[in-house]
DNA sequence: CAAAAACTGTACTTCCGGTAAAGTGAAATG
DNA sequence: CATTTCACTTTACCGGAAGTACAGTTTTTG
């Protein structure tokens, strides 16, 4: 990594810890580049304005989410084959993750896009769009294989289901947020867990 | 409802509308009082600052959807007497009316708040935190007499499954914007429906 | 060593939140 | 009927933040 990009992947970690923390708004340019002893144009010259910066975080952070949920329900697979299981396996590493931040998740920038709209341009709008997509795609794909063996006891969409992982993961950060409790966001995936459970095994009647 | 009050309103009715399509950073006093027509004196009249604004906007929103939550639910037992039954029926109606927002839902202030933590003072935290713990303990009750009659089928910790109530419409909200789909948001809320059934209906096995 | 990359320095503009203080018309109050 | 209070307006100003412009300087790299 030239020195250029390690400049702006320090902005960028400076940028992200404050826009979770305090919101895109209340994060200023004047602020970032005090803590990365930088001057402003220094700053202009690795993101044109407020909106660039804003996309790249965006970016770089649903890349971060990706690969981590990669791993996670890749290791959730070797540790079992049935599909029904390794997702509960997965959501139960899922929710031991988020258990064990200690300050709390710091929050999602895709909420952070969806309630600072203005901020942003519509590439980013589109970007974010995406990336909700691609967590429907990927649960989707996961719930398939799990009908296939496992018919589920209530009449549900399969593409519903799947976003309300994405559903619960937001909200549960709204609720611990608003609650100042870390905990609540991992209960909530629990109980998202738990829904799983009732809805496609056999055993529970 | 004297001139003052009035004024008031219409104040509150423009930047609530501004602050739930484009964030409360994003809305500025100018563009209020432009829209109100009124100047910039006028407005401080009636707000000392922005967070006063926030603190007014956030407590009559909480207000209303106390109010509107009590009138559904209420009409939900007047339809079914067994505590569940009408919980479930609370449910639907809750999903249909968010079903029948035209433009979807305008978004959740409590959640604007989270995302925006830094512009307000402890204050608005402080209303903030209440008001999630007021829709817990109403669902609270809610779920303590249904669970005397019907024995749930998991293990469930009430208060998180309360919770999961407020995390479903948050996290809808979330998820209907990100997507630019309205539907998504009182799908959500069936599905919740569709746990609650599936932990609690003794004939679903 | 030369060129390109990665900045610094200075100066300026606009918008926004907020303050200060004097003034004004309408309505309530005594 | 006079006076006070309410609900503002008018004018002028301040500081902070986003962003621009552009020339100059250091650092890296081929």
């Amino acid at each position: 990594m030239g020195k250029g990009q390690e400049t702006r992947e320090r902005l960028m970690d400076i940028a992200e810890a404050s826009v979770l923390t305090k919101g895109f708004g209340a994060t200023s340019i004047d602020e970032i580049i005090a803590a990365a002893d930088i001057t402003k144009s220094g700053f202009f010259y690795h993101f044109k304005d407020k909106n660039q910066l804003a996309r790249a975080l965006l970016q770089r952070y649903v890349d971060r989410e990706d690969a981590l949920l990669d791993d996670l329900f890749d290791r959730a697979r070797e540790l079992h084959d049935d599909p029904l299981h390794a997702f509960l396996i997965g959501l139960k590493l899922f929710a031991e993750m988020m258990a064990d931040l200690p300050n709390g998740h710091p929050g999602c920038l895709v909420a952070t896009c969806c309630y600072n709209e203005r901020l942003f341009d519509s590439d980013v709008r589109e970007l974010n769009r995406k990336s909700v997509l691609s967590w429907r795609q990927r649960f989707l794909t996961e719930l398939e294989n799990i009908v296939e063996i496992y018919p589920p006891k209530d009449d549900v969409d399969l593409e519903a289901l799947a976003d309300m992982v994405s559903g619960t993961v937001e909200g549960g950060i709204v609720m611990s947020k608003a609650l100042e409790q870390p905990e609540v966001l991992a209960k909530q995936i629990m109980l998202f867990r738990s829904y799983a459970k009732l809805l496609f095994l056999p055993a529970y009647n």
